[in-house]
DNA sequence: GATGAATGAGTGTTCATTCAT
DNA sequence: GATGAATGAACACTCATTCAT
């Protein structure tokens, strides 16, 4: 990994424990290993290694936002007979690259924290935790309505539903003290049960 | 006010916008009106100031559980007819003497913020925001299944829908951004919605 | 003991470990057990506190050495036989009445730390270990010498023997970490040993 | 001379006067004629000045010990006939190398003010002023009573004489008020006439 | 690419002291 | 006699940043 990439890791993991302010150029250079004159070789101030590592973050969610809709698109497009798949293919690809991602997972509590005084990242964090994800249901569910799985006129209230339980469950599993193996499991439990009773059963 | 509950308000605001570490006394002290000297006379030390906050907390929620647990169990005693009273009192209650309580407000914005590296305040975090709501939304609940309003088998899954969806609303609406008045009625806007299609229709 | 006295006592024992300037007000407060506020009751400013200390041990000295005077000459006034035991009475009352009592052994350490800062304490500091006790040993030889029992011209460097070996013993074992019984011992039986060595055999 | 040097050397000149804790930061930088953070480049705080001053005050008396040994061996190895000249050799060499140079002198007035509070301090400071000086004259006149000057039996006291004698001076001169050149002409002038009558009369 | 040396502004905290009660 | 509340100045120390090398 290059200098640059080490102190953006480095940054990220101690933003998201102890906030922007909180942490010193100090302690970012003594954990990666280099003189704090060096770090101003990379980035020009302090402010720009947090613009950095939004910058990264954006350009990573706008990815994988296309992905998902390539997914949301295919199966209809390649003439799938089961639609439902394509709604699984897409929860499961945004918990494993997004929410259990490490990377995103450390900006969304760095932006937990930060949304409270600065609005380009109070903006973001709607997006990203409220907005993109109750649309990209909205697409999924709206196509397996189109395809006649679901009832048109039940689509906004069962998002409405799936998106708050996984939203709720995020918060509780997902941002709330370290992300373990355990709470990763208990998530992915929870999510599962739910989907299975709404769904299936 | 004492200067004690001054120090304290003041710091609560800026705590809850920028964080414990990123407050200087010297913030706190300016915008209470006091010199930094004073401040030590009233708490041992910056800490001091938080635990006190946390302290107040605490038992500003004891008194409020206290409370609910009154109303919860009142209605039964005293032989009232409907019992879905009670699930209105609950909520309403809560909504105004918590939520949009401008202290627990931002003490919940606090928590959130120092979650990431202060266990206690983490455990709190998740008392206050996952474990009791769900506790009293389940007492609620099991006392109209006994009364006979909703059978006793569902009454888990109506808990887990009420309980993430205002969970939810609660992170998007109250937990996000400065907490206007606009902000606090389109919580209350989706709340009622929710209820009403839940309960009602 | 009044507040006061407390007080002086309390700053004494601080003062003589730590120094003049290394001890706060609070400090001393703390240990007596009584408010910054009230200290100043009692004292002027923390400066009253040292003066005091000092003029409470010049008396006590003044009184020294008008008892160290009379036992001097007393016993050639009232026609006793054996002069040396007047030297004895001499180095057995300064040992215990100046260099083994705890307030004057305290206040010597704390001179002992303020000279170099202080001309008033440094001129006290060395007429207190160099120039009286150096008088008294004079006065006393002298008194032996003009009684026979010791050459006349032997005088001047059995006192600065003498003094010199004592003066060497205080700094090593008396004013030198706490004054521990075990160090008193050790001090009185190099002065035994030196006496019986020198004015014995 | 480096500022890491000069910061020491202000630092040993204030502490030596004053006492560690009564000398700040600020006097320190402002008689050195730096900002308060550069000092901090150079040290890790304020007792780390302490120490690096301690341990080159260590390092310093190592050397004169050992050069001391070289002196006391050397004549009997290359069968030099006047054994006494070692003795003037040392004692000389020590009171120009230790007691009148400034670095150890300041250091041992700082040990001085010191060591009623740091237990470290106290016991270099009983090595440099009690043990280790008798630990040489013992050495010395051994081998003068080797080689037949002084008779074996009068060692131990001789030595207890001498280094009382010289010990009390250095507390009486060298570490009482400024060390000017008037004082140590009088340390010296009455360590001589000691020697002169002691050993040559 | 990286560092040694420096700095002005700011950090939390303690200082001796005052004064009305 | 004693205290609660306050203060200006100082404390040791850390901050983000610069710049010559």
């Amino acid at each position: 990994m290059s200098t640059r990439d080490k102190i953006m890791d480095v940054a990220l993991n101690m933003f998201s424990e102890r906030g922007y302010e909180a942490v010193s150029i100090r302690d970012i250079c003594g954990e990666v290993g280099i003189k704090e004159s060096t770090l101003y070789y990379h980035f020009k101030n302090k402010k720009d290694i947090l613009d950095s590592l939004i910058e990264k973050f954006r350009s990573h969610i706008d990815g994988l936002l296309l992905h998902v809709d390539e997914i949301t698109e295919k199966p209809a497009k390649k003439g799938k007979k089961s639609d439902d798949i394509s709604l699984q293919m897409v929860d499961s690809y945004m918990i494993d690259s997004y929410l259990f991602d490490p990377f995103c997972n450390l900006m969304l509590r760095l932006m937990m924290i930060e949304q409270f005084h600065n609005e380009e990242i109070r903006a973001l964090y709607e997006k990203t935790l409220f907005t993109d994800p109750y649309e990209i249901q909205m697409n999924v569910f709206r196509k397996l309505a189109k395809a006649g799985a679901i009832p048109e006129k039940d689509v906004e209230w069962i998002v409405k539903e799936t998106h708050s339980y996984m939203t709720m469950l995020t918060f509780k599993y997902l941002l709330n003290g370290d992300l373990t193996e355990k709470r990763k499991k208990a998530y992915y439990k929870e999510v599962h049960d739910f989907m299975a009773r709404r769904f299936i059963a």
